[in-house]
DNA sequence: TCAAAAGTGTTGAACATACACCCATGT
DNA sequence: ACATGGGTGTATGTTCAACACTTTTGA
């Protein structure tokens, strides 16, 4: 190719989200170099020159998380290159969004001084770069799709209750759900879920079954009619 | 930025879909120089230095149609960064799609010996790169988001009839809609479009009301459930 | 007067929310 | 025994697909 095409640097950004108690929660890293030393970031790097972008994705991903990317869902979000986004030059940043069940403490990257799980709220000190609107997309992408898919599973560990399930809505959402009728609901729905036949008692009170992840599955209608449940 | 960062090409590709007669189409040009010398292609180039990735795809949008992007909605659909996705070398590509009323016969491209509209179907000959991947994402986009926003009124003209706007559903979906509860859910349906007082009969029959796309809606539930309608 | 398309009214079926109620376990 | 959460049954209200029917034009 010529040197006349007009070239960009190629970089791959990570919006991993997670449940961690109450909060929905995404993985920053401490930036240790400049620019915007000491802020957080989303974990991310640059595509290497013989990789795919989605390798490249997973490849940052077990960096960061130490984890295989078996078992974690990965998607891609959005792209984003407005010519002033990085002030190293120009960066085409493909940000991809990944969501995982509630994974130990992550191990700090090579580039970076620290990592912690972030939990997504309207009060946190801003990201460097783009990165806050980056992770507005996926928060947003992650709502969304939870409406209308059976992506929830992918938020609990491989095996998992109903009302696990239930809470990875209730706290995305940020919504009370009635357990009766969602247990109704996803037990009901054809390759939603899928019975393991053991049960646990984990979560107190008389035991519950197992499930696993069943097939993708779209909703029609989906799971939530905004507007019906108490926030 | 240091010449050791990875670089690559970054070029833009448009998915512009419209409706013309009984099938959904989308806009081709005919490449005149190597790779894929005389194939069909969707059309695209490369993002100028200094240009953000939507201003890139509004001027090729520009170029191809002749059209300002007002009226037009325009939106990012994915990208496309496979090594050797183009023989030329390191190509990573935005793909925007976009939804156009029925436009008249494009002019030839500066790039490309024609342009045609191609009606999208199980079997058209293959397009040039990885067109034929984008092109199926786009397709599926657009059949998916007609499903759960109001964005079907995109493929009408700036006034229109509700009849007209149902033939969008049927074309892009392949089924049959009933007139009346269809004129009942759009016209009910706050924000979905608005009256514009005048009438036409350009349709026969009784003269229909005409109407404006309203504001961007979100469907809940969608306004199609599969399984519910004739093919 | 007839054909064609627009638009309204109505009804039976499907579905969702709310909640009464019973089940199985730990303490 | 009782507290805790799991899970089923059911009633009441809403929404939807189907279609009978009226309206308004052109031929």
């Amino acid at each position: 190719m010529a040197t006349s095409l007009p070239v960009a640097a190629v970089a791959v950004d990570l919006v991993i989200l997670t449940l961690r108690g109450e909060d929905l929660c995404t993985l920053v890293v401490r930036r240790g170099i400049p620019p915007f030393e000491g802020r957080w970031a989303l974990p991310g790097g640059f595509v290497l020159p013989d990789e795919d972008l989605v390798e490249a994705a997973t490849r940052e991903l077990g960096e960061e998380t130490g984890l295989s990317a078996r078992r974690i869902h990965l998607e891609q979000l959005a792209t984003y290159g407005t010519p002033d986004r990085d002030p190293r030059g120009r960066v085409v940043s493909v940000a991809y969004l990944a969501l995982a069940p509630d994974l130990p403490v992550p191990v700090a990257g090579s580039d970076a001084s620290g990592a912690t799980w972030l939990p997504v709220g309207p009060s946190h000190e801003p990201l460097a770069f783009d990165h806050e609107r980056i992770l507005h997309d996926g928060v947003e992408r992650a709502r969304s799709k939870l409406e209308y898919t059976s992506l929830g599973t992918a938020f609990c560990a491989p095996e998992f209750t109903i009302a696990e399930l239930r809470r990875v809505y209730e706290v995305v959402w940020g919504v009370s759900l009635d357990p009766r009728n969602f247990h109704r609901k996803v037990t009901t729905t054809a390759g939603f879920v899928a019975p393991t036949g053991a049960k646990t008692a984990r979560d107190g009170g008389r035991p519950a079954q197992l499930f696993r992840t069943g097939e993708a599955v779209t909703l029609s209608p989906p799971l939530l009619r905004p507007g019906h449940h108490r926030a």
